[in-house]
DNA sequence: GCTAATTTTGTTATCTTATAACATAGCAAT
DNA sequence: ATTGCTATGTTATAAGATAACAAAATTAGC
């Protein structure tokens, strides 16, 4: 598996990086990571969690960037396709990708509270999921895993405000 | 595991099975199916693949209903909450739940080409996906899983006419 | 270096999807 | 009948995404 990227770290490390990965794996594919697609990749990664196309569009205009949508359409297109953010489809959002070196069959634990993702990654069930599949006849050829919920630090969070209501009813 | 519902039948009759579980359901829990909401469901049903929501609302719309937005999304949102639609994230598109009547954890094969859509069950990923997440202290309330690709139909018409065309290149 | 071809960005307009906010109508219980 | 609740009508707008064409920048071939 691969290690969830749940944040609790130096984040600014993740974003170095990600963003140097981001510069090699161009360059191996003699694709240019322009101006507004670095920048773009590097204001995903700062969010720390899925953020939307025009929130991403003001951050860009703020610097002095063109303040157009497709801009920033344009910028989130090469991106997805080179494999260094992915689209949350249930959020219009989008993220880092935090294994953008490997071709990976991730999917994502969305906490609907703090709205942190964790990107995880289980060979298994991508398995289970493709051999299912085929039953049917059917040949995967993209996933959308998004499982929301309550993340650890919510769900203690939680727990610990309902004991005090409880007590305030008391 | 639950069938596929993969409308390789008499649609008819599962429009109907579908409308009288509604019905049900809703009575059941002192819910009102309304006239909106029901006709909404049935439309949606009749579409044999994912509705969107202003193209259900153009179908209300002829039909004599209100015509504004919040009209459709009214509906929708009734009926995604009493579990009788789910919702593509996706592709922005609803679809009638094969499975209302009972609690369940489905996940949609979507073909790219046809754009049917299967809804599986199967408790062995769901218990994966699960534990998978338990072990990040993550609890899952809801999941999006929508695999895209080929159907079996499409995939055959594919390599017949890769086929064909291998020849007129020979 | 110069030109042509290709890629990237700028610009304007528009389309699709979804919701906010407030008014009215229908219905159910006392 | 009056009250209160639920559902619907209505207007406006927010949020997400793309089409189409023009200009600029970059790259490749000479």
């Amino acid at each position: 598996m691969t290690e969830p990227h749940n944040h609790d770290h130096n984040h600014g490390d993740c974003i170095e990086s990600a963003l140097a990965t981001a510069e090699a794996l161009c360059k191996s594919q003699g694709q240019k990571l322009t101006k507004v697609r670095r920048r773009s990749l590097e204001l995903i990664w700062q969010s720390h969690r899925p953020l939307g196309a025009y929130q991403l569009l003001a951050k860009l205009a703020e610097e002095g960037f063109n303040s157009a949508p497709p801009t920033v359409y344009r910028a989130l297109d090469f991106l997805l396709s080179a494999g260094l953010i992915h689209k949350v489809e249930s959020m219009n959002a989008y993220l880092g990708c935090a294994h953008a070196d490997k071709p990976h069959k991730g999917y994502f634990l969305i906490c609907d509270t703090c709205h942190n993702v964790m990107e995880l990654e289980y060979q298994d069930i991508h398995n289970s999921l493709l051999a299912k599949a085929q039953q049917h006849g059917f040949e995967i050829r993209a996933k959308t895993i998004e499982l929301t919920g309550l993340c650890e630090t919510c769900l203690n969070q939680e727990q610990h405000s309902e004991k005090i209501s409880d007590k305030a009813t008391d």
